[in-house]
This record gives structure tokens, sequence and C-alpha cells, in this order.
DNA sequence: GTGAAAGCGCTAACAC
DNA sequence: GTGTTAGCGCTTTCAC
């Protein structure tokens, strides 16, 4: 770098410093076309000399291909989606396309403004969380002409492809496993979100699963706000000290289950053979509590994996035509110590 | 809606379809300049009815202005990086730029390669995580001619704008606190991480503040991978049996720090009368654990904040020429539950 | 293997 | 208030 310029540098300059057309140093630093391995080291030479970085905005505008994967999802914060973006990143890592994250706070209004932005920037493909959205997103998404891959869930229709688990199944199969084990009275806390829909899909497949041996949910409980280990702690000690015949304990996410978790753990009440619990959501961060916590893994990791590589099939030259895009995936359901009453050993 | 176009819409599109100019339509579509109300809302219709989404790309290109403002963090699962991500929504939520988000997993060639990729968007700033990078990257930076605001730390020279803590000072005050208690024998635990330059400078500054009272670490030990939760159990376990003298754990985050209270607990040992704990970071998710873990908060929120507002303001048709770029912020101290020995209540 | 011309979809600047 | 012209910095296409 001999000097800082006021101007961005253009190919141009490259072009000039290195005495070789525009159209041969845009093909060196594409890597396209064939170049004489002297002219292409000559120009090398002079863009690093310079610190030309090319701009994609007159590149993208040029060859009409925008190599931005747009990933909207509801939270950053959440844990889950975090883990869901690393499947994402995996996959894309070493192909030319580069996630864009947008958040919607699980707000239907806000997702449509951040759909809105991202399609402005015509990138290569969405993956999106859930299946739910405003008539206007699915419009926006139908009309957009790119692949979309809508992705946590797959209780709904898609409108192109799909990559997650069925959480009513997934509550159910919560509700089986918990049936089994001999626990008969059960509460329920999760968060007051009428917008998680799949929160809600899951407590609704858990009632069905109990419904079906005849079993309804004692007492529940919703928060919103604040920490969720706190909040665990507190519900459970309130949902207790109002039912104290309860002998199991769903949690719609593992951080209020480990709260709960916790808070019976200073109480010395016996768990699993007082109370049972179970989560959701196999939060790894949560190894190393005194107990593990009962849950179902939501497949995070591999649905971003999934995802990416739908779309990015879609960008190849010779794209796979046999390539799933609408996909279950299974939970798997990890009892830890909390969900054994009939211990065997 | 009237039907799904295989191609994108354009300006030109609207145009046709509403009997007016591009010129026109766009300044509608951009709120810019005087068109009469009529025509606006002509225009507003056909481009709804129609599904238009403007092109940033060819938009950019023209106007030569990108309202995108690149953020490079080296986490997202760090739980301190997304707090100051919302720190710079809150601030550019109702204003045109929009943050992108880049991670470089702590590599500085990743750094380099993230932050190369967002040059060439041309963006509006840049936030990046840190005051260490490799040579190259510091010359882009240099060299972008934008707004550059260096994130979380102060300890050393920034390129142009800065805001953040001094995680040295961080350090010495964590160590004068735990010496004022009567603590004596102290043991540390950390990430293995090289990169991690506030953590180093917070371990520096820890021991030197130790070294003014005479005192020096007696153990220490250094983990990676995992889930730190479970780590800070192990570690804090290996720590006590080698070194039963112990009598205060500093750790170099809250995560491990919650991981060594809830071993401690288990074993019944007298917290903070037999030993003391302090972590870093002040994690909200912590709340609700059964004791309230000695911290220092590293003003996530507040850095995202500043550094939005200096990007910001740098895009504004009048900047605030008083508008501080150099911050140092205060990180405050939390004594929580593990770090009171002389307890005078 | 290299270069020249055209144009991607929009906006700045100016004319009316 | 509205329209016209030129051109942003690249890549596509085609000529050599």
């Amino acid at each position: 770098m001999t000097q800082p310029p006021k101007r961005p540098l253009t190919l141009r300059d490259v072009s000039d410093a290195c005495g070789v057309s525009e159209m041969t140093v845009s093909r060196v630093l594409r890597k396209r076309g064939d170049v004489s391995e002297a002219t292409r080291r000559r120009v090398l030479a002079a863009a690093k000399e310079l610190g030309y970085v090319p701009n994609q905005i007159a590149g993208s505008l040029a060859s009409q291909r925008v190599n931005l994967v747009a990933v909207i999802i509801p939270s950053l914060s959440n844990m889950v989606f975090p883990e869901v973006l690393n499947g994402v990143n995996q996959v894309l890592e070493d192909t030319p396309l580069q996630p864009v994250v947008g958040v919607t706070d699980y707000m239907p209004e806000k997702e449509e403004r951040v759909l809105y932005e991202m399609l402005s920037w015509r990138p290569s493909g969405v993956i999106i969380a859930g299946l739910e959205h405003s008539d206007a997103t699915r419009a926006m998404l139908k009309n957009a002409g790119i692949p979309v891959v809508e992705i946590m869930d797959v209780d709904g229709r898609p409108i192109d492809a799909m990559v997650g688990i069925s959480h009513r199944r997934a509550g159910q199969e919560m509700a089986k496993a918990i049936l089994k084990e001999g626990y008969e009275h059960i509460g329920f806390m999760g968060t007051k979100m009428p917008l998680d829909h799949r929160a809600r899909k899951r407590f609704e497949g858990f009632t069905e699963g109990l419904a079906k041996a005849g079993i309804e949910i004692e007492d529940r409980a919703f928060y919103s706000g604040g920490s969720a280990l706190a909040k665990g702690r507190e519900m459970t000690q309130d949902m207790l000290e109002r039912s104290p015949e309860l002998d199991f304990l769903y949690y719609s996410n593992d951080m209020i289950g480990a709260g709960g978790l916790l808070y019976l753990i200073d109480q010395g009440i016996d768990i699993p053979g007082q109370i049972g619990l179970a989560g959701f959501n196999n939060v790894e961060l949560l190894q190393g509590l005194p107990r593990q916590l009962a849950t179902m893994d939501a497949c995070r990791l591999e649905i971003g994996q999934a995802a990416a590589r739908i779309i990015l099939n879609d960008t190849l030259d010779e794209p796979d035509p046999d390539l799933q895009t609408q996909i279950t995936l299974t939970p798997t359901l990890s009892l830890g110590d909390t969900l054994r009453r009939n211990r065997k050993v």
C-alpha cells in the first residue's frame, strides 16, 4: 500500500497501475477465463500493492447475481438460533455464498420489514424460520423468484422448501415418555408467546399425547421477559405451592427447566422420584448442572446445514435434481436424570 | 399482486403500470423531493399491486451510498456479543442504516477474510471487536475511507474511533476487591485462548493487582471447547484437589464461574466463607442460580449503542462535531453472594 | 489470451 | 412538480 486513497479504488486504478485492460484485471480477480500466468501475477501484485477491494455492488449489478443468502430468525439471544446459524455457516463456509442475518423478535410486521429489506439486495435464497407468515410476507416470498427454505417446523405447508421437526410430534413423544414412567399429575410451564408457534405446537401435541391416556394437565403457567433461569425457579415454586400433588413438570424450554431443577434441588426434593422434569432443546450450555435435565433436541445444527445445502444446490451450475427439499428430522429424547422413575438398575 | 413474475420487477415496470416517469416513481419510493399527493398515491398503489421491491444494488451503485454497517465480532455463541448487537440494533432501528454481522471465531485470518468481503460491499462504517488486528486488516481499515469503531477494549491505540472498557483495569479492580475481603490464596481459571486479548488483559491486570499487595496466583488452569458450565465444574474440582489451600477462585467468564459455583454448593463448601468466587461479564442468563456470582459487567449494550451512534453520526447531513469518538466505559462490580467474606450485617 | 462496447437498475443533476 | 440525460463500477458478449 503506497498511500491511503480518499476515493475508493476501482478496477480502472488497478488497470492503470499494471498496464492491462480492466477486463483482464477483472478476469484475474475472479479467477475466470484464460489469463497468462505472467499477466496474472502482474495484476495480482498491482491489486495487492494498491490495496484494491473489488466493488461487489457494481459486480452484482453487472452479473445479475448476488452471493448473499438471507437468513431470517426470530431471535439471537435464544441459544437455539445461533446453533442454526452455525449449521448454515458450516455449509456455506467454502462457497461463494454468504449468509446475512435478520432478526424479527417474533413480530410478524418486523418479519415483513426485514424480509423486504433483504429482498431488496436480491439475495440468492432465503432461509426463514417458521411456516406462519403474514400474507404480505408469503407473497414476497412466492414472488421473489429465488429458493425459499422455511425451517424449524414441518407442521404446515411450506411455500417452497422446508426443513425441520414436528413440534406437535415432539410434544406427543414427550407425553408418552412421561406416562410410560408412571407420572400422572402433570404441570406445564412455558413462555407467554402467542407468536411462538413452535412452542404452541409442542404444547398442543403434549396435551394430545396426555389426552390419549385420559390425562389432563393439572396446572400451567406462562411467563414473559426476564432471565429464564430465574423465571423457572419462581414459577416452579409458585406452581408447587399451588398444586402440591404434581409429580411431573414439563417446561417449554431447557432454561426455565434448569431454573426449576435448581429450585427443586435446593428444596431437597427427590428427583425424579417425587417429581420428574423435562425441558426442550438440548441446550449444550446446561451440561454441567448437578443433574441432566430430560430434554429433546431440536436438530438445530442439522436444520441449518440442510437448509444451506438446498440454497447452495440451487446456485450450482449442475444442481442435484434429487436433493430433498422437504425434510423432516427426528428429534432425540434424552432422559437425563430427571425422567426415569422406574429405574431398573 | 396480479401474477408471479419470473423476472424481478424494475422501476420501469412500475413506471409503465402507472404512467409516470421512472424518476418520479423513484422519488416517491424514496420519499424524496416534491411529488404531488395524487401521483404519489398512484405510484404507491401500482408498486404495491405489482409487489415491487426496489433493487438496492442498483440504487447503491447509482447513489454511491450503501446503508450497511459492517459489524465484525469473534463469536455469536458467547453471550457477550449478541448483547452488543442488541445495542447496535437499538440505535440503528429507526435509521436507514442496517447492521451486517460477520464472525471471526477469534481467528486473525478469518477476520481478514470477513472484513475484505464486507468492505467489498462498501458499507458506511465498520464496527469491529478488539484493537489487535493483522497488518493487512489494519491497512484495509485505514484505507477504507469510512468510520471505523473498534469496540470492547480500550487498552491500546485505535485506528479511528474506539468504545470499550479497560480489561486490564477490570482485572486490577477485581484483585483489589478480593484482597479487601481478606482472601489470600487465589486460583485462576480461564479459556486457553491466546487470541482472546481481552481475557488476557484481564488476567494480566489481575496479577498486577495482586502483585501490588505482594500476592501471587497460586494455581491456574485453562480450558478450551466444551460446555463452559461443565468445564467450570471439572476444573474447580481438579484445582481444589490439587491446591486445597485456595480460598478464592477467579474465573475469566461467568459461565465457568457458575460451573464452579454449582460444584462447590454440591460439595457443601461454605461460600463465600471458606471459598470466594468471581467471574466476568454479568451474564443475565445466570440470574436464578442458587447464589449470585460476583462479577463485573462489560457494558456490552452501551458499547454497541455508542459504536452505532458514532457511525450514524458520520452519515448524517449535519454530524455532531462534538460527539466523542474515544469512549472509555466503566464496568460495575457486583459482589453478589460470593465475594463478601467480611459481612457486616 | 486480450480488449472494446454495451448495459445491469437505479439516482444525481439539471432542464422544463 | 415532473422528465431527461448521464453514468455509478463492474461483467457479459463478442471481436480480434
